[in-house]
DNA sequence: AAAAGCTTTTAAAACGCTTGCATTTGTTTG
DNA sequence: CAAACAAATGCAAGCGTTTTAAAAGCTTTT
């Protein structure tokens, strides 16, 4: 009933030689007579053998695989580091198993145990917030593990990202530059270290520089999308706000309409800067202000760095700082 | 060295059980009296024991992993999709290997080829040409096959859509209401069936119906692409279009900007209407009139067709299609 | 208390490949 | 030309599960 599938023990049969020196040629192990090759890649060809993986994966112990858990892959964000990610996978022969975690704890401790259970030879982990749990199931493991743009404030696993510290401090300054001294800081969970400690540092650094005062009525704390920017628009108002750093593209833009559509000039009234320099910020009017940081390649050096891991060579620095900067766009003045 | 991995033989020696009945456990098999599944089921949670499912793909010959074929996780539009695959499938147990293939149909083979080879038990397609190489890679296999708002003209293939024809033929029907003559059509490919075929189909139905001559010069092929759509902006004014029908929404937000930057008033002066109602259509501004399309669903409901067909379930209509609307917005008068 | 019929459990054969070790074949060398 | 070494191949033991057929235990029945 089933088309018979063939396998490597039929191609060693029509060949005449041994399964072993079938599974060599597949590898390409070099200890193979040329004219055996030949033959075999003739079989191969004739019969249409294709090596079963899984099978290959149970004898070897390397699937060849690596999982990447996302919070969302719907955020421009984080779908940019994922491109980066699944690019150099391939082209380390790579293949992801992705995985949807809305950056929600328990999701992120079952999906990462389902990856493992599935052997994948390395996973990249995004996500704001390493929580106890995550990091008890990433130490318990052998598995070689990245974070893509996410921060270890413990420094225990590996990752790439920007310094997100310096890069809120600059993105602030230049709004202090432009002489506003009501700043608001609008982002995520600062529960999250990312926020609550690295950018939030960076804010109150330049603040601080500056001899403004900082004024916890100006830090405003919502969640990473377009609608949250929108409603947050009258409180960033009411608060007096001149201007805003944000955390976060789609919340930017959020905020960013919000303003615009209770006819806010921006950026003469209100200016503002974001963090991610995703397609977002090209696409608004007035074109957005931010923080540049390499998206695709957080995510390829990510991976590239996993690839490392997994082939059990020297790593010289677990934690990689890629280079951030600023561009000015439409809504600075 | 290495943390001895623990394996089920380990879990029936401390069980005093043999190896069959572990697996009977573990896969919730009823045969086993409730004192063995509780004597099993505590040796399992002392040894800390997890079922390794790579060998257990061996022996099933099912790995509970599906391939995605998708064009660019960062297209939105794709993504909206993969996100309605990816939840379905974790509600029923499966996983997703997600790779890109940027529409080439080379590179759709080689991935399909490398995902069958991992033993999925099943595809979900997305893409916007069924090359034949695809199509006889498609056959060939056994493995279930859905396309996820791709469309095959030949039907031989299942999948989830909607009805493009009409989709367009109605957003062009209101242009028409408003009193548009020159309409223009914009698009990706029209070697795509879904463009070629089906949405100009749908674009020439209305104009016959409206005794509006078909003016080749309004029908314009592209890329979906933001960039692509701003550049394309001259063009359509140049063809002295007063409106325009347009099959992407990252297309169509870059010639409505194109066209703001151009000082050209929306919706007074040029009206324009989209085609998947993505979140991009909230955060322009004019906001996107749109045909409405439930892209989560069309992903989720694609995903739940395939797991009908992997568990060999009677289909009774391979394929779907869902329902759509027009949503008018800033863009149309 | 033996026969019959269930319910549980076990033994062991797959599943399709990789890989360490042994063997064979081929090539140099002294 | 035998010895020594290198290259090419083969053997067979895994890898960690599932699954089928058979065996073992229990209950009922008679």
């Amino acid at each position: 009933m089933d088309k018979q599938t063939i396998t490597i023990y039929d191609v060693a049969r029509e060949a005449s030689v041994s399964m072993a020196t079938v599974s060599r040629v597949v590898n390409g192990n070099p200890n193979v007579k040329p004219a055996t090759r030949k033959k075999v890649l003739e079989v191969i060809d004739r019969l249409d053998y294709r090596p079963n993986a899984v099978a290959r994966g149970l004898a070897s112990k390397k699937t060849t695989t690596v999982g990447v858990i996302i919070p969302d892959v719907t955020n421009i964000y984080f779908s940019s580091l994922a491109r980066g990610i699944d690019d150099v996978a391939t082209m380390y022969k790579y293949n992801i198993i992705l995985a949807n975690s809305d950056e929600n704890g328990q999701k992120e401790v079952q999906v990462l145990n389902t990856l493992l259970a599935k052997q994948v030879d390395g996973v990249i982990f995004m996500g704001n917030q390493i929580t106890d749990s995550i990091r008890a199931e990433f130490t318990r493991s052998k598995t070689p593990i990245v974070l893509a743009g996410s921060v270890d404030p413990e420094a225990q696993v590996a990752s790439v990202n920007i310094d997100y510290v310096e890069a809120i401090e600059e993105a602030t300054n230049t709004l202090i530059r432009h002489d506003n001294q009501k700043i608001a800081f609008v982002t995520g969970s600062l529960s999250e270290p990312i926020n609550g400690q690295y950018r939030l540092k960076g804010y109150k650094k330049a603040l601080a520089q500056a001899k403004i005062a900082y004024d916890p009525n100006l830090v405003f704390e919502t969640e990473y999308s377009y609608k949250a920017g929108e409603a947050i628009w009258d409180r960033v108002k009411a608060a007096g706000a001149t201007a805003a750093v944000i955390g976060d593209d789609e919340l930017a833009i959020g905020l960013l309409n919000g303003a615009g559509d209770d006819d806010v000039n921006i950026p003469n009234d209100f200016e503002l800067i974001t963090s991610n320099d995703s397609k977002l910020t090209e696409i608004s009017r007035p074109k957005m202000s931010s923080i540049t940081q390499p998206l695709y390649d957080i995510g390829a050096v990510a991976m590239r760095l996993l690839t490392k891991m997994m082939n059990k060579e020297e790593i010289d620095n677990q934690t990689i700082l890629l280079p951030y900067g600023i561009v000015e766009r439409g809504t600075t003045k």
